[in-house]
Parts: structure tokens; sequence; C-alpha cells
DNA sequence: CGCGCTTGGTTGCATTTTGCAACCCTCCTC
DNA sequence: GAGGAGGGTTGCAAAATGCAACCAAGCGCG
């Protein structure tokens, strides 16, 4: 197997967008939000009953989460108390890191099945597994990667190595 | 409105693995000192000196993920100063929801090149970006899933879609 | 209009969790 | 032994969290 002590010297040093991901999404709640974002949840009280979170720190982690990007306020204009706090597209991709983790927890907790559990419209059976494919889509086991430098990458195929699921805007 | 709202009442009470999983990862530095274990960090100064964490939030860090079963301690047979922090089966399963986090982070964030980057032995290419896929490998955008109750789940008759409304782009 | 009610917040503390230094203890090497 | 690595523990200041109580705009009604 190849090196796998890549450089790293220094977290920031090292190009590495954990760090970036982590400082919008690294609070302890912010998950959680995200997931009743994810429920259908909108509103500041919804929130709060569904998570039985302290207020002051939901106002904190909403206003986060819209500083961020990852879920948009807006005051409704029929009642204008109501504000909506809908997710963003931003928001939306973080999906499968929220998902990945949700299973991870569900096959190592307490055997917890999940429930509601997202499931396929087309034929209505739940999702696989979130996993680590290969830019043709075979799945990969850890023991088939290795971290390599940017600068040392095949140029086997140019294009495909950029090819991001979403495209449309 | 409020017919979608799932049980999820008590955060607890509802069964759903992510705040367990959370209860592991969801700490400040736990993703960032398993980014350097995937990187082949196995000792505390290696840890401490990569991630300019303090050394009392280490060690407690370490404890955590190794009471969680994450990483496993061994003192070294050799050197029996050394102690070498290894990921385990359940620690190295997180790998798809840590990419999943850094490549939504190298996507929306400053557009940072992460390196070193994840790539398939057989064919040194990157990895793709990582998906919720149907059952069978299909990859399933948001607009295609739902949330479903465990309960109802089989039959690929009846269909009960409540999809969560999203934005117009 | 005035009054209560709802929604979405803000205080003002007490309690935890971080972070920084400095110190400590064990084991190795000479 | 002396000295130095490796892997921690203090002790104390600074931040983040959590709990209650309070505030204030915007309805909706008489």
């Amino acid at each position: 197997m190849g090196k796998l002590r890549e450089p790293l010297n220094d977290i920031y040093g090292d190009n590495c967008a954990l760090p970036l991901a982590l400082e919008a999404m690294g609070e302890r709640w912010s998950f959680m939000i995200l997931r009743a974002a994810f429920n259908g949840v909108h509103h500041f009280e919804e929130f709060q009953q569904e998570l039985s979170i302290a207020r002051n720190i939901l106002s904190n982690r909403l206003s986060r989460l819209v500083d961020h990007g990852i879920m948009a306020r807006e005051v409704m204009a029929e009642d204008r108390r109501k504000v909506r706090y809908q997710l963003t597209q931003k928001g939306i991709e973080l999906l499968p890191a929220m998902i990945a983790l949700r299973q991870w927890g569900e096959k190592w907790g307490a055997g917890v099945p999940s429930t509601p559990v997202l499931v396929d419209t087309t034929d209505e059976q739940p999702i696989g597994p979130v996993t680590i494919t290969a830019h043709d889509g075979r799945t990969l086991t850890y023991g088939e990667l290795v971290w390599k430098h940017r600068s040392e990458l095949q140029p086997l195929g140019q294009a495909r190595v950029r090819m991001a699921p979403v495209a449309a805007e």
C-alpha cells in the first residue's frame, strides 16, 4: 500500500475543507436543527419544541446557519410575526453527510432502527447505505483507498474528476 | 400545516440514530482527530502538533473516542512510553460521513481544492462525490426522496407521498 | 382604538466546556 | 543514576451553553 502519511503538517496550511465544513456545522445542535429542517420544520417555536433546545441557543444557531447560507430566513408576508426558516441548496446538499452519520449511528449504536427513513419515491424502497465510490460508481472499501496529493494525480481522464451531482441552476 | 410532523417529538424518544452519532462525534475536534487518524497519525504528540489542540482537550477527546470504540488505545510493547491510537472498524466506517462533509465544504467553501485526496488504488483516480443512492445503486437527488415511517414501508403499491417543499431555483 | 395572544426573539445570570501553561510520572537510553 | 522522550494531569481564565424571565412587534377582535 502506498504512503498513507501526507504532509498534513499543519491543519490550516494543508488545504482541507473539513475545518471549513465544521465551522458551519460543527456545533452540537447544528445537525439536529438540520435534521428537523429536513423533516419539514420551518418555524422557531417548532424547532424549539421538537429539539428541546434553549431559545437563545436556537436563536444563535439559526442565525449562524443563515449566515453560512445553509438556511434562509424569510418573514412571512401574510403574518409578519412568523418567520420561515428554509433549507437552501447549500443546506440540502448536507443530506449525504447527515445520512451517512445517521446510518453509522444506526449500525453501531444500540441497534436503533431509525424512523422516519428516507425512501426513493419511484419504488418506495429505503435508500441504500451512503458509500465511497470510484469515479465510475464502483463502491470502494477502505482498503482500496489511498491518500494522494493533488499534484501527483494520474491524468487518466480529465473531465470526469469533477462531476458534481447537481448542476441545474 | 403540521401534518408532516413525524414523531421526532422528543429527540431521544423518536428513533433516530443521529443524536447517537453526534454524541460520539459531535464535538468540535472529534472529526479533526478522526481525519488525522485517517491520514496515518497514531500518537499523542503527533495529534497535538498536527492539530494545534490543547493537550488536555486532546487527551479528553482521545479517551472519549476510545470509550466509544472509534479508536483503540494500545501501549506499545517495544517502548512502553509510547501509546498507539488506531482506528477501529467502527471508526473506519465513519469515512463516508467525513468525506461527505469534506466534499461539501470543498464545494461550498472558498473553492478550496482539498489535499490530500482519496484515490482508488486500482486506477489512481480520485473518488467520486458521496451521494444518496437507491437500493439498486441509482443516485438520488433530494427531490426523489421522501421520509417514511418504518411501519409503512414494504408494499410497493400505495404511495402516501409527502414531499418536503423545495424552493424554486 | 385598546387588549390580549402569538411568534420570535433578547436579556441576565449559573453551569459547563475550552484553552493555555505549567507541572508530573513513567519508561527508555546512556 | 542523569537526562530526555512520550503522554498525560493539574489550576485557572475565557468562552460557550442552558434556564428563566422579560421584551416587542403583529395580528385579531370588540
